[in-house]
DNA sequence: GCTATAACCGTACGTCTATATTGCTATCGG
DNA sequence: CCGATAGCAATATAGACGTACGGTTATAGC
């Protein structure tokens, strides 16, 4: 037998320099030339593990994806294992999903792209479905079993909220990144908080609908 | 003095066409030649029209904000105009965010292609910058403006709530675009509704926290 | 009706891209 | 130690792209 090679850190090493070209210029600046000179490597030996362009795009989200679910579902695990309340852990898990520093920036940058991408394109489509399905029901299970001053909830719908609270995270999100100077870190935050309090707490904390907990507008 | 022809129709024209192509095979089949097919002229008018291909995509993007945000305007205006609530006029404006028929997906999908664009192009990035904080601050001003149970809203930081609802609704749009199935119409129109009413009514029905109103999952 | 000039067309050119191909090199099994 | 084979590199190729450019047509003003 020949010579072997890691294959699966090989293909690893690619799909990072796909992911570095895609924060920096963007998916369409994205070409197998270029992505074998950020990895260091001859374009022929990019072809040798991907043996299509559309291949090693799809690689490169699907792990994307794949790390990203994986960091969400291990935070509402560690949540439950700490036996935090539902507001409490819904908050570190979702604040995974907001572009509050360069590394989630670079990966919001990516699932932004692709997001695009995947309008048009059934495969990328298909990944991206399975992800936010996943994401979704992993968040409505940790409602279920989750705890609300002291009780666990029942009689909503958990599927429902999760939607909900995931579909708002991920639209302050999108602000964060449209504009971060009118919505600053500290708002998103808050904006955050408040609403997972006003959905998870309401119970023994009442909500007081007209006023703002937001801590304002701070650079 | 030549022959004269209406610029603004032409340029129209091809905005059009690149609209229409971006809808059906995404930003990155939009070619000059593939525009000029579509719009039914030779690639040599377009450039006639738009020096550069940049140009193009920028008066598209402009084009589209300036009608999206329009739209959004008048909804409120009518809105205002006619006494609403400030959650069933909000409900009417929101909605236009939502891919919910054929033409608001069309929209939708040339904002997504664009919102990716802009991550590394200045001029559109500052095109959506100033459409989004256009609609932010007009619905601000609806919230100042507005009546819950007969009484003018006040004490609240209105720029604040006007960003958690427009993300929440942009949230759920994306929802929809990438999971139609388990994110049907009904569901995401009912989540809007009790958002904006849980919010919005707060003063003379008290929201319970812990039921949710969806209207289930109908197909 | 002449003419200047905008409107408009077709094509050629240079660049960039994905991918096919060819060949060299190192190493594992025998 | 040797050859089969995977790992890897370099180049060739065919096509698509943006744009420059030369040419044609029609019309507004004189």
């Amino acid at each position: 037998m020949p010579r072997v090679a890691d294959h699966h850190a090989r293909r690893g090493q690619i799909t990072d320099a796909v992911q570095r070209l895609v924060v920096r210029h963007g998916l369409t600046a994205v070409t197998v030339a270029r992505t074998a000179a950020e990895a260091g490597m001859s374009v022929g030996l990019v072809q040798h593990y991907f043996t299509a362009k559309d291949e090693m795009l799809l690689a490169t989200f699907t792990r994307v994806n794949r790390r990203f679910s994986a960091r969400v579902d291990e935070l509402v695990n560690r949540g439950e294992a700490e036996g935090r309340t539902i507001a409490e852990m819904l908050r570190q898990a979702l604040a995974e999903l907001m572009p509050l520093d360069d590394a989630r920036r670079a990966e919001f940058l990516v699932r932004l792209a692709f997001t695009d991408q995947a309008a048009h394109n059934a495969r990328l489509a298909a990944v991206q479905r399975e992800t936010h399905v996943g994401i979704r029901s992993r968040v409505a299970q940790a409602i279920r079993n989750g705890t609300v001053c002291g009780e666990v909830v029942q009689g909503t719908d958990a599927a429902d909220q999760a939607l909900r609270i995931v579909a708002f995270a991920e639209g302050l999100a999108l602000h964060t990144h449209i504009d971060p100077d009118t919505t600053p870190k500290s708002a998103v935050l808050a904006a955050l908080d408040d609403q997972l309090g006003r959905v998870f707490t309401g119970t023994c904390r009442r909500a007081q609908p007209g006023s703002s907990a937001a801590g304002g507008t701070v650079p």
